[in-house]
DNA sequence: GTCTATACGGTGATAGAC
DNA sequence: GTCTATCACCGTATAGAC
């Protein structure tokens, strides 16, 4: 997917990324990076120090390319906001859709290790819930939607584009009797039924 | 918790379930089991043959004591559609509140492994998502409620429910600053707020 | 920078005494 | 049933040649 003549560093990067955000950081074995990587396994060690250090290089890839493009989305727009609502959505659904791995990493490693390892990457990502609780706060005191706790609603619309893909192994064995086709179908449609289901829980 | 004078194949379980459901099959340690149990290593391949089999029964276990109580809500209730909903989400909250861990268990065993292994149990949880679609469906025609797809309204409503939990140490640091206590207050706020989420969104 | 060889501590699993 | 001792293997990491 990249150049072809990239450097080792870059091809032991992107080889950790496949192998990380697929299996965990316990499930990972620096052979199999290095396999994929098409080098031997010390220069790992020569680039990056220990796979925790390369652990890191990743989880710091993941958290920062996928939670500030969704709030960011919100700063500095000037939509109405059910127009806001569905672009975000729309977005999100879409880019989880093409990194399906990446929000199940991203939970399960900060959740096994807790916040604390990753609170520097965190609070560096640049997410600004406040922009986007102001943007809210505005809304309600403008009169255009009912008032809600603006984290409420945040978490609620998140964890319905989010839940979808984390979920898919469950989902699609319970409700589409394994059938990859409905599922991905299913999925497509939240683009737009979350973005409704949402507007109609909030607008006047 | 449970009874002093249990024996040993069940004090094996009630430790296995404590690691695996906390640190997953692939950072669990055979000897951190043992440990916990307060037996020898040896003893847990008396009882379980391989790490594999004692891993299948805490999965069973953690899956067959979540599906089914969230869905059986829904079987044979005689309340209306709107109290249902409120039951069916402050249960569903104060499960998973109890039992933070689960979850994230069953969605990372499963996205790691994929369904096939765990088919079995995931059909043989007596989930029946059939009698959920047929309620839905004739509370549209009744006319009770919007039309909507009830796969849609079940997994917005298990998402709003169950991603608060699984996303906690993010939530908890970015929208509250790491305080422990207003996080707790806000999930203990959502198993209103999510009714009424839901409740606003589908009514006429 | 890249390789081979190897150190060193675990890890699941088994054998065998009691 | 429960223990100790041990095995065969695998994991990360390092040393050192080229």
């Amino acid at each position: 997917m990249s150049a072809e003549k990239e450097n080792t560093e870059e091809k032991i990067l992107e080889a950790a990324k496949e192998v990380f955000i697929e299996k965990g950081n316990d499930g990972t074995r620096m052979q199999e990076i290095a396999d994929k990587a098409g080098i031997n396994k010390s220069l790992l060690h020569y680039y990056y120090r220990s796979k925790e250090k390369l652990f890191g290089a990743v989880f710091k890839f993941a958290f920062t390319h996928f939670a500030p493009n969704i709030i960011n989305i919100i700063t500095d727009n000037n939509d109405d906001f059910f127009t806001l609502i569905r672009k975000f959505v729309s977005l999100y659904i879409d880019i989880v859709m093409k990194n399906p791995f990446i929000p199940m990493f991203i939970l399960g490693e900060v959740n096994k290790k807790g916040p604390s390892t990753f609170v520097n990457v965190i609070k560096s990502a640049g997410i600004n819930p406040q922009a986007f609780r102001d943007r809210i706060q505005k809304e309600i005191d403008s009169g255009n939607i009912k008032p809600i706790d603006p984290n409420q609603l945040l978490i609620n619309t998140i964890g319905m584009c989010i839940f979808p893909i984390i979920g898919r192994p469950i989902i699609q064995v319970v409700l589409f009797d394994d059938n990859k086709l409905e599922y991905i179908k299913f999925l497509e449609s939240r683009k737009k039924e979350v973005a409704e289901f949402v507007i109609n829980s909030i607008k006047k």
